[in-house]
DNA sequence: CCTCGCCGGTGACATAGTCACAGACCGGCC
DNA sequence: GGCCGGTCTGTGACTATGTCACCGGCGAGG
């Protein structure tokens, strides 16, 4: 009572959006590709320190973010269990001096394909054409909303959508004022001052390190406001 | 004496990066690609005009823009003969909501590629793969850019650096306020005040619909200060 | 218990965006 | 020429955001 030698590797069953591949394309992946396990706050990639593969995430969450000579940071996209990292790795293969950075935000696993390997399967298999296109709009269009709500949207507002976005439902959520600030771009003062106002209004209390949602429907109405 | 009928179809020369495609694939796009003419001001895709087929510049300049609720628009980057759109159109292709738009800035010529023979072309040729990567990182790398600017820059910075750059080397620059306001993402009184400040120093002079460099030098430090 | 860093609060000021409005300029038209 | 409507530009007053300087509180590790 043996496994078929052929079988798809255990981590295919993380990407839904691989389910169609063709045996051969599986097998492939099961013999080329390679796992590797990071602990929270590993740098993945950034400046200076360019991927030589293409990245699948099979557990954990990374962060990708980018940051000014200023020493002013900002949030451009996570990337999730079951997603690719194939926009920052495409862009860090072509630019040595591109600005942006990959930190993971929990321990992670993740499997890991040469380039080599990463071409050949897309020309061969129209499923991971699509996967890789897919992933790559999806980013994308993040950072096309990034421009939008830095250029034109309030701070109250897109504070207030990420207090909602960074509380994965719950009541709390942990991260200092100057992480928030990275979070949106802006400065920790001005973080400050409008955690303070939110309180003010009985929406939120503040802890060192922390916030509490306290009136989430009013907040959400800010979130929405534009 | 007559040509061979296979030979390239004369716009690839328009597209150096193209050169070293295989026979079977010239020959493949010379037949299954067909050109378009459109005039300055055309909307080539945005909200509610999707794209259907991948396009190739051979002629004339493309703007893409995003536009937000209140009015405000930026600039995103530009597409110059020789260079593709393939970002906003695979954007556009995977989504319906998306915000850019895309105007030819002058009366261009553009070579349309089906989405099917775009996908085969992806399978068939390392060289066409690696073109339309090349031209997707470019573009990510600079909304990257655009990100890092309105995030984190000074507006007179930034208008400098757009009046040298629309300038294209000469001393003069054909735009109202409103575009150049466009062009950062900020407001057309901005761009009034700064552009005083700038003819008070002596760097410019304005006119109705136009800019006079007069200190290009003066300018492209204050363009570099970051 | 003390010190060193990080964390958060705040006043004063600089920069940027919004709103309302007015005058200048331009082309078409009589 | 002179009128008219639309566009372009300038500006004052105000709000929103970012910067700088500084302070006190907190907590981990001697």
């Amino acid at each position: 009572m043996t496994l078929p030698v052929s079988s798809s590797p255990v981590w295919l069953s993380r990407f839904p959006a691989l389910a169609g591949l063709d045996p051969s394309i599986t097998l492939e992946l099961g013999a080329r590709a390679r796992t590797v396990a990071l602990p929270a706050g590993s740098r993945i990639f950034g400046p200076g320190q360019a991927p030589d593969s293409y990245l699948l995430l099979t557990a954990g969450a990374v962060r990708v973010q980018q940051v000014a000579e200023n020493g002013r940071e900002i949030v451009l996209y996570r990337v999730s269990a079951g997603e690719s990292c194939a926009l920052t790795t495409a862009c860090l293969m072509a630019y040595e001096d591109y600005l942006a950075e990959a930190i993971a935000e929990t321990d992670i696993e993740a499997v890991t394909i040469a380039r080599a390997t990463f071409d050949d399967l897309i020309a061969r298999s129209p499923e991971f054409r699509r996967f890789v296109f897919t992933a790559f709009s999806t980013r994308v269009t993040d950072l096309c909303r990034i421009i939008d709500e830095v250029a034109f949207q309030r701070v109250d507002c897109r504070l207030a959508r990420a207090l909602i976005e960074l509380s994965h439902g719950g009541p709390r959520i942990e991260a200092t004022q100057q992480q928030l600030a990275a979070e949106l771009g802006t400065a920790r003062e001005v973080i400050s001052r409008m955690l303070s106002e939110f309180q003010r209004r009985g929406l939120i209390s503040t802890t060192r390190g922390g916030v509490q949602i306290l009136d989430r429907p009013k907040l959400a109405a800010i979130a929405a406001d534009h």
